[in-house]
DNA sequence: TTGTATGCGTTATCAG
DNA sequence: CTGATAACGCATACAA
């Protein structure tokens, strides 16, 4: 479609009775070339609405100045946050971004991986899919030493650098809180333990349970996939439960809310029947009544720890193969969810 | 860094002694090429770790099969959903998506436009930044007839596509509702005039006033960014005001809930002393309490039908250039923030 | 069905 | 400071 012939350095070169190389090396500002020629050049360009060619430059000089990003989704608040961070530190280095979504599907994230091996991107940023179950799509990758950083949904890979929070601490601190407000009977909703994140949370549960001598109970842990509507559904679950929890922990605010909403609307009341704890700090958790206790997961800042350490590695600045993982700081802020409530009777 | 001789085609036709054309045709399951020999080729591809150069492709057929998006933000619900339906259609055609946020930016979106310009997208999909106020960084596609449609924050522009509501009549239909519940002192808290999706729903906010005979006042719109944080600080404006308004209608749910939350901190009751309309049908409107009423905000679809008709121009099939706007449809759904409420004595 | 040859627009090397 | 020229990897018109 887009028709228009396309200007090229022969044609600048052309007009102006020079030789291309001359024209190529204005056109990047080399200051090799007089101050005067230059500047001809670049004004014939801008006339002519001369644009580079980027194939043909990563044709020739075998890179593409591109990152790729693959993300579960796009729409939540902590990870549109994590790619401010990334487009931060990127765009300052003279990157580009080419971001997808697997929507939480191994196939898709797998036809993303492929798309973006053949787009030749210098470095891949990943969080992983629920249902990834292998890193065999990555393997490419890692055999073309192309860098691959895993952040928030991590897995361990040789040469892979992996950023996330401790979330096994996150978990326990969110379950000690809950367990100090008098809780003992504390539900735990999370998604599917392929993720390990998921499973260092509940390890944290479990541990603070343990802890405080409280006995665990696997009917106690709900496995959804962490929508506000699989919040509701896991209240349907909750009321159900005879004697009623009087705690839920959930390893994502947006389920939480979800779960919430859904208790209230049944007449439970939070904290005082059911408290509540969430992970991410997404502002619905100051939304939703009572605000949600959550787990200050900090987004922007691991975008561009991500970012910057990919970026460093290009550079030979630094090499991700020394460092394995890097853990960024989280804490616990408490808000009225978790509040004692009355005492109850159980 | 990426090191690893990359294999070629010349390497597998060396290697299977035959020519590149071959392995060039058979590479792309040209029926040409016999059967036998195409699996030949795939096989020691696979075997070689093969990867199709795209540059060198794309440099060679003057296409790249790639739609850029450009987005305000991509950390709303709107949008990512939006972004999702746009990758429903383009994957299924076999285009890739770029996408960029220009984070409300018309600094940043004239870059991600020249970005896009460079990476010699088919085809550019864009929501504008609220400070935009020149469509010239889009010259130098219209120039060469690379298609444009704008979504959501559109403005005319010859020969692009414009995909939206009916803005002014969401909006008379919100205000309309709120006066028919009694409320005569309404705030309207909106963002900047340069996007005219707003300059519509202001409009259709003064006409559902006009037609119910109620006068229009300049102090009661308010200017911001449509933030949840620009909600709280507009609750405080409200709150200043004497009397005080009696509902508040916000172009957009995230704004709408901030500022409800912050009235109601400050002892005011909703919907008895101020009922609330907002617009998007963000999820947190279900959240808020009470539910918040909104306009409901087809985002899926929209990002289809826009990835649908640039990709039905690229093909041929049907021209932008016929198509001016299409409007999809919307519709107030209406909830407890927006009950009639007490008799307020004024 | 397969092969030959050429050009796509750059960058970089080597001579001037 | 500038110019000539050779890749980069692929797709395709034309020949066989």
């Amino acid at each position: 479609m887009s028709t228009g012939k396309e200007i090229t350095i022969y044609d600048l070169a052309r007009k102006l009775n020079i030789s291309i190389a001359t024209v190529s090396r204005a056109l990047k500002d080399d200051p090799v070339v007089s101050k005067k020629t230059r500047k001809k050049i670049a004004d014939l360009a801008e006339e002519m609405g001369y644009r580079s060619n980027n194939f043909a430059r990563n044709l020739r000089t075998q890179r593409t100045d591109t990152i790729g990003v693959i993300v579960p989704r796009l729409n939540s608040y902590f990870m549109s946050t994590v790619i401010a961070g990334i487009e931060n530190v990127a765009g300052s280095e003279g990157y580009n971004l080419i971001i997808s979504q697997s929507s939480e599907s191994a196939q898709k994230e797998m036809a993303s991986a492929k798309t973006m091996f053949n787009s030749r991107v210098d470095g891949l940023l990943v969080s992983l899919a629920y249902d990834t179950d292998t890193l065999r799509h990555f393997d490419a990758f890692i055999k073309k030493n192309i860098p691959l950083v895993f952040f928030d949904r991590v897995e361990e890979h040789a040469n892979c650098l992996n950023i996330l929070i401790n979330n096994k601490k996150a978990a326990y601190e969110a379950t000690t809180h809950l367990i100090s407000q008098g809780r003992r009977r504390i539900v735990y909703i999370t998604a599917t333990p392929k993720r390990n994140v998921y499973v260092h949370r509940l390890e944290g549960y479990k541990e603070a349970l343990a802890d405080q001598k409280i006995a665990f109970r696997e009917d106690y842990v709900l496995i959804s996939n962490l929508s506000q509507e699989a919040g509701a559904e896991a209240a349907a679950v909750i009321r159900q439960m005879d004697p009623l929890p009087d705690a839920v922990f959930v390893a994502n605010d947006n389920c939480a809310v979800g779960c919430m909403v859904a208790l209230k609307q049944s007449g439970i009341r939070i904290p005082d029947d059911i408290a509540f704890a969430g992970f991410n700090n997404d502002p619905v958790s100051t939304v939703v009544e009572p605000n949600l206790t959550t787990i200050n997961y900090p987004g922007y800042e691991m975008g561009q720890v991500a970012a910057r350490n990919l970026i460093n590695h290009l550079n030979g600045a630094s090499s991700i193969d020394t460092t394995n993982t890097i853990i960024l700081r989280s804490e616990l802020i408490i808000r009225e969810s978790s509040g004692p409530g009355r005492k109850n009777i159980s």
